[in-house]
RNA sequence: GCCCGGGUGGCGGAACGGCAGACGCAUCGGACUUAAAAUCCGAAGGUGAGUUAAAUCACCGUGUGGGUUCGAAUCCCUCCCCGGGCACCA
């Protein structure tokens, strides 16, 4: 905006308030207050490098107008700020030009946080968290240390101490008083001194133990990609195989030693206590596809020369319409069951589905492949004898990477079937009108034994119960959700504290010594060969055991960005403790936290690991609740005037930040705008002339107050009963709406009352001062001005909420509609009180009603009183 | 392909099953001004009738087609389009 002159002093202004905001601590909560606690907390952001975008600020004002408002009812209200400040870029640049990742994302923070504050949020700064920081991560070691240290207890369904478990199995337990009625460790130990001998117990013990832990090693093939030089997560791969960093191409699997998290332990619970939380139904329902829970029967095949082939299948119902099964091209039988003859193209077919990048094997790959084993199976259910093919459509990740093919009733079976000519058996019947050959859905069991005649569901049943009494299988449960992948070979993140020693293999690094700090380095250049940047710190990588103390080295891999996102929300709570990662008063106190607002691609992983991470800690009893997060909110998108994301790549030009507007218009234009412009949840499109409008709104409301000169003009008139009434229905809509988020019809309103009062010569101050308040929530800095000149000598921030006068918005007269047939036909006003039959007869001798009615029957008459009548008739 | 959202003026959007289009933007007209900006006041869904101009009136209108209802933007079904997520999960 070229030298514009300004509507009102907002530059003077703003930061004075801030400034007094700041001093005055105006926004600390108190630990032990009597008011109702309300915590507000917004997804904390990654300090890019390239400062704040207007996205942001929508959902930190929204969470503030809620903080704000909240406080004037009373509440005692959290609501914090921090950095979720690991990341690839700064290391990337560290890389590039040697500058320490701290150093850059320092400077990040300083910016953020310089922009965060010109925006009058009313957050407690003394709460400030940064994931980077050793005092913070300390703790998140310390949470890594308790996944480490427990197993899940399948009996208690919880996690436990692996103490417990250890002492179990010890030769000589020392806490059996605590493990004697559990009866899984009790279990354990009696099948484990059962079978092994006392030589072969400590190999079992080392093996077994290990496994059991909530963070475990293994040797997993990983996604690896050429682009980052860094393995990737499941969910860091697209589906056309890319990277979703940075869209490389070369994504591939190798094998690599990998710390994992125990996370599916947990996925019953995750989706459970989903039922617990006041989500968007959207978000529940990403997280329920992403466990992906689904009900089956395990089902033991076998192959001609008697090894055990068992499958997965959710529809145990279908067993008699299995005409082939299908491997997964990994599957350790393939071999076995391939005579020689067929040796040369399974091994060839297998070879070429280990070659193919995901991006074939999803995307190009639309027609099915696979080839004939020359080994039968023989179905459990009939004794009949069935090909066993191998085709990649069968994955050895989920299920028991084998399948039973029934292609008259599973859509790839049925392709399969098709392509290679096999046979396709109906034992469903479908709805009549409906083909049953590739019919999925519930019907009929037809030709299939004992349970022929019976529908889906009970044929599911019988069969399944008929299965396991033979033992022949079992009801099971599939999750497609995957142990969380959690190691990084990266430098820029909490270094993993576990040690390992030749004796006592991985070793936890004892609390005291915790934070592992990251050594300084000069070169942060990965190896290139999957060894951390962490290796070549040779000093810091050789220690000794714990344990021992003979010789042994660090973990050098490190967590990822995820890891201290899981946890920063109870930090807030307690931010300098150093005894605890926060106190148990202090967090049963504030959690679980009322309300969280953030972007929608969080949907998934951030909101699904740190329930994980949070019912862990729940188990162990460091925190209260068995859920992190009440009430969730996605703020949508803000798209470019152009109706196109905003991004740098596209040139930059419809990039809008936040620092220009609040030079042009001020914090408060640019806070009321962004609430201003649609629901909070809706995507919707910059509009420069729409800011301007709030903008103008903000300095209507400065000259209804004040002079040019900025002298009062308020005079102490009795308001007139009618605007007396606009400000009293005001207050009540602002409260409500500010109350359910939806502060675009709240400032609607304070729109339409500054424009009743503009339209008057006084300025009762009667009406004006409550006035002040309503609109605090939204424009901070402006009221608090205005209420310091009304004679205010303190913040308005813990002022009541003006009350609003019920009697006062109560109607002598309303305004009745008269419809003829559901048509509008005229509208009277009519006393409030006026009786049904009154108000009846009022409307049949309207004259524009009976013109309607001319030459009609009258059937029906509706009467609602206070609203209208209809008259239906033909 | 499947699962969620969502389709309302020129635009962003309002509307407990009961006056569609509040509020804002853009537009047009007026006041103020030498003039402009700023500000203030006012008009405005479309089509047609009416009239010097109005007032006024009728019909049509919430993606499509159907249904429920005295009455549907709102509830139910069909289809179309847009946005997001998942994608051989047995």
């Amino acid at each position: 905006m070229p030298e514009l002159r300004k509507k009102y002093p907002f530059d003077k202004i703003e930061p004075k308030w801030q400034r007094y905001w700041a001093e005055h601590k105006t926004f600390a909560p108190r630990d032990d207050s009597a008011g109702k606690k309300l915590y507000v907390l917004d997804m904390f952001p990654y300090p890019s490098g390239a400062g704040l975008h207007v996205g942001h600020p929508e959902g930190y004002t929204a969470t503030d107008i809620y903080s704000r408002f909240q406080r004037m009812r009373g509440c005692n209200v959290l609501h914090p700020m921090g950095w979720d400040a690991f990341g690839l870029p700064a290391e990337q640049y560290a890389i590039d030009t040697g500058t320490h990742p701290s150093i850059t994302t320092r400077k990040n923070i300083d910016n953020f946080r310089r922009q965060i504050q010109m925006l009058g949020l009313s957050y407690d700064w003394d709460r400030e968290v940064d994931t980077t920081d050793p005092g913070y991560y300390k703790w998140t070691q310390w949470i890594f240390l308790q996944l480490f240290n427990s197993y899940y207890d399948p009996e208690l369904e919880k996690a436990q101490p692996i103490a417990l478990l250890q002492d179990a199995l010890a030769e000589t337990p020392q806490r059996q008083d605590e493990w004697k009625d559990n009866p899984f460790l009790a279990g354990t130990r009696k099948g484990f001194f059962g079978k092994s001998e006392v030589g072969a117990r400590d190999l079992v013990r080392q093996l077994f133990i290990p496994k059991m832990r909530l963070a475990y090693e293994s040797e997993v093939p990983v996604w690896w990609c050429e682009g980052c030089k860094a393995v990737l997560a499941n969910e860091e791969v697209n589906a056309d195989g890319t990277c979703d960093r940075k869209g490389h191409k070369e994504v591939y699997r190798r094998p690599l030693r990998q710390w994992i998290l125990r996370i599916t332990k947990y996925a019953d619970r995750l989706l459970k206590d989903l039922e617990l939380v006041d989500w968007p139904e959207s978000i529940k329902e990403q997280q329920r596809n992403w466990i992906g829970r689904s009900e089956g029967a395990e089902v033991d095949f076998k192959t001609e020369a008697g090894d055990r082939l068992r499958i997965f299948t959710t529809r145990p119902d279908t067993l008699f319409g299995a005409t082939y099964m299908v491997l997964a091209p990994e599957h350790s039988l393939v071999e076995k069951v391939t005579p020689a003859q067929q040796r040369a193209a399974v091994d060839a077919y297998r070879t070429n589905a280990a070659t193919k990048s995901e991006l074939e094997r999803t995307q190009l790959e639309k027609e099915k492949t696979g080839v004939f084993t020359g080994g039968y199976a023989i179905n459990p259910v009939n004794n009949e004898k069935i090909p066993i093919w191998v085709a990649d459509y069968v994955m050895m990740g989920y299920g028991t990477g084998a399948i039973m093919a029934v292609p008259a009733h599973d859509t790839r079976d049925f392709e399969f079937a098709k392509k290679f000519g096999l046979e396709i058996r109906t034992v469903v019947q479908s709805p009549a009108g409906i083909d049953p050959q590739g019919f999925t859905g519930d019907g009929t069991s037809v030709n299939s034994g004992p349970i022929t005649g019976l529908p889906t569901p009970e044929a599911k049943k019988k069969i399944t119960a008929w299965l396991e009494e033979k033992k022949l299988g079992k009801p099971t449960v599939q999750y497609k959700l995957r142990d969380w992948l959690f190691s990084r070979q990266r430098y820029w993140g909490e270094p993993i504290p576990i040690v390992h020693c030749p004796e006592h293999g991985a070793v936890a690094v004892p609390e005291r010594e915790l934070p592992l700090q990251l050594p300084e380095m000069k070169d942060y250049t990965p190896a290139g060969n999957a060894e951390p940047p962490l290796a070549k710190a040779t000093d810091w990588v050789n220690t000794k055991c714990p344990q021992c103390d003979a010789p042994a080295t660090r973990e050098t891999n490190t967590m990822p960005q995820w890891a201290g996102s899981c946890w920063y929300f109870l930090r807030y709570i307690d931010p300098h403790n150093d005894q605890a990662f926060v106190a148990k008063e202090k967090e049963k106190y504030w959690m679980p936290v009322d309300l969280y607002i953030g972007g929608a691609e969080h949907a998934v992983l951030h909101l699904l690991y740190s329930r994980f991470w949070h019912k862990v800690l729940f188990d162990l009893g460091h925190v209260s609740t068995p859920e992190p997060f009440m009430k969730l909110v996605n703020q949508g998108m803000i798209l470019g005037e152009d109706n196109q994301k905003m991004s740098k790549s596209r040139g930059g030009s419809n990039v809008i930040t936040p620092d220009d507007v609040v030079r042009d218009y001020g914090a408060d234009a640019l806070r009321m705008y962004e609430m201003f412009m649609g629901p909070l949840e809706a995507t919707k499109p910059w509009n420069t002339q729409g800011l301007e409008g709030v903008y103008r709104f903000l300095g209507r409301v400065w000259r209804l107050y004040c002079n040019e000169d900025g002298t009062l003009i308020l005079d102490d008139s009795e308001p007139s009963a009618a605007l007396l009434k606009a400000l009293h229905q005001t207050i009540k809509k602002v409260g409500e709406d500010t109350d359910t988020l939806a502060f675009n019809t709240a400032i609607s309103q304070m729109m339409i009352f500054v424009n009743e009062v503009t339209a008057q010569e006084k300025r009762p101050r009667k009406l004006l001062e409550p006035f002040v308040l309503a609109l605090a929530p939204y424009a901070p800095h402006l009221a608090e001005e205005l209420w310091e000149k009304l004679g205010h000598k303190q913040t308005l921030a813990y002022e009541p909420w003006p009350a609003f006068d019920e009697a006062l918005l109560k109607e002598d007269t309303v305004t009745i509609i008269l419809q003829v047939n559901g048509k509008l036909r005229d509208r009277l006003d009519v006393p409030a009180q006026i009786s049904r039959e009154d108000l009846e007869k009022i409307a049949l001798a309207n004259e524009r009603v009976q013109e309607h009615l001319a030459g009609k029957q009258i059937k029906k008459i509706i009467v609602v009183p206070g609203k209208l009548v209809n008259i239906a008739a033909s």
